[in-house]
DNA sequence: CTGAAAGCGCTTACAG
DNA sequence: CTGAAAGCGCTTACAG
């Protein structure tokens, strides 16, 4: 194991200056730091975490995650991405749930008096001014995770939504389909009128009109999709492709085709939102638009544990607003239109 | 913090017999042993891994999981169980995948060359004896994963299949429901018979009859939950309750039933095996089977460094079998038979 | 801006 | 069976 002796006398500086280039202190002069970090390159050095954290450990950041919709798959990647993170910068994540704004206050209590510095927030909290006021006013970090309008001063992680649905909505129209359903998701949701926005805007922006009855009110569960679905495609001229604004109602509004015989993809192309579990469970396989909730929960891991380090430096550390790339994945619910 | 000088100090020993004490050395006195751990209770001490890990860090156990079926969230939670342990037990997880016997033996190179001292297998590799050979070729120990089916020699975490089939069905034949449906497994999976089995244990003892008819193949996918749910709802005498060996084929029977205007369950009670997180986003959801999934991963890596620690001593460790809890989830999905 | 010294909490290796 | 000493890889605090 090469440590930070080898690095030093390898760059002839002392351990100090190598320890001040990996932490990203200033005071290292320019060309000292690029030896250094030239040195670290070569010998393929990496910090030993449990050393550090011998040093820095008992005053580690400690970090909340305080959720309230225990959707568990979606929490689970956040966690994961989170673990992964946290052993590598050496912090400690705290699982607070919580339900009301009762509950909230307590959870929140419980976590200050664990100590944490921040705390991240999954949806739908992350949405909830209320409590990034609470955070606040306990004097400690918020981090919004996967919200759709992030506000000014909380730092978050997130993909862009709108982007997202614009870059599915066009990927139907190349299939060259023009009749195209959209189901709405939970309007309490910041993401769901995003999605909609985005969808509208690709619809115009080839030329397409948007026919409303044919965008239809959902809430991003399974049971409201089966709803929608059933209104898409009972009526007389179902679209040829539908759009939901999830996997789960993207799922119903499978199962509701496969009810009356309607083949998919052959003669309907159905895409959903998410990329969760159920997406790659159902048959055919959903089309639909992949968020990269590991990484989401490692990049806010990452980025509050920076904040929280500059924060104890004295430094203000501004709100860091970090946005994630999407991919849109290509499994059989989607194919050409029918002629 | 409170650290084991602390623990010293307060029971009138040195460091080292607390040390000792701690990690189970055999050279401690009874009546010493006894006061340090007396001690520890009292003060509420527990180890600073990371302090431990400076000292046996270098060669401190890494433990490698090795998969081929990539089931995201199954994997997922297990990561999350694994990760959770590994922080604690502050061993090193390195995660491999792979795919036929060619690309295992390169993956397993891998493990190798990195250094691993023990592997875990999740399904479905826990059952492939060539697996195990390879391990074993390698000098390095394996532990099976959620089999159905254990080695008598290779060390196993799981639940036990055949119980869980069992309160299942019993639980089906106290709603009322004697004329009971059943999807069995892929056949290439250990628990898939197992919970074959199980079933008809419980229709026997029930005295009733299994009407092989409405015993129908199924590939644990949804795709052949799909088939078989038309099997069996199509014909003219379709069962009351149908108990699909895994979820995403029970999910498979609900869209059938939908299709065909059955209502679940007041029609028809459908229940499924494993609590995957299709179970809960479906409607109604699916009462089934919970395999603490998470809780699995823990043990199977807290078993594992525990083994290392044993071998590294120079103990021939033996093969543990540790059998963890299911629990019957009772959601929607199930209800009385009908009249 | 740089480095020598001391110490984090624990364990290894040595001497009793 | 027990303990004093040294050291793991890193950082803090101090002196230049």
């Amino acid at each position: 194991m090469v440590t930070i002796h080898d690095v030093a006398r390898y760059a002839g500086v002392s351990s100090m200056t190598v320890s001040r280039t990996i932490n990203g202190t200033k005071y290292v002069r320019p060309d000292l730091r690029e030896k250094v970090q030239a040195t670290i390159k070569a010998l393929n050095y990496t910090v030993n975490q449990s050393a550090r954290n011998t040093r820095v450990g008992a005053t580690g950041p400690r970090i909340g995650i305080l959720y309230s919709n225990p959707s568990p798959s979606y929490l689970n990647e956040i966690m994961l991405g989170g673990l992964q993170q946290s052993s590598r910068s050496g912090c400690q994540l705290l699982l607070e749930e919580c339900g009301g704004l009762a509950s909230q206050k307590t959870a929140l209590k419980k976590l200050l008096a664990a100590g944490v510095d921040g705390v991240i927030l999954p949806p739908p909290l992350c949405d909830s001014r209320q409590t990034v006021n609470m955070l606040k006013a306990g004097g400690v970090m918020a981090l919004a995770l996967a919200t759709a309008r992030p506000m000014e001063e909380v730092s978050s992680v997130r993909i862009d939504d709108y982007q997202g649905a614009l870059a599915m909505t066009r990927y139907i129209i190349k299939l060259g389909h023009k009749d195209i359903g959209f189901i709405k998701g939970d309007p309490a949701h910041t993401p769901a009128d995003l999605r909609y926005v985005g969808f509208v805007a690709a619809m115009e922006e080839a030329g397409l009109k948007v026919d409303d009855s044919k965008v239809v009110p959902g809430m991003f569960t399974y049971r409201s999709g089966l709803l929608a679905g059933e209104a898409l495609l009972k009526r007389p001229d179902p679209p040829t492709a539908i759009f939901a604004s999830n996997d789960d109602m993207a799922a119903a509004v499978m199962a509701i085709a496969h009810g009356l015989g309607i083949k998919v993809p052959e003669q309907l192309t159905v895409c959903g939102f998410d990329d969760t579990p159920v997406a790659s469970t159902i048959w055919p396989p959903l089309t639909t638009i992949h968020q990269p909730i590991v990484a989401l929960g490692r990049t806010a891991v990452a980025i509050m544990t920076e904040q929280i380090k500059k924060a104890r430096t004295g430094e203000r550390p501004e709100a860091v607003h970090q946005l994630m790339k999407f991919t849109l994945v290509e499994r059989a619910s989607a194919a050409k239109a029918p002629a």
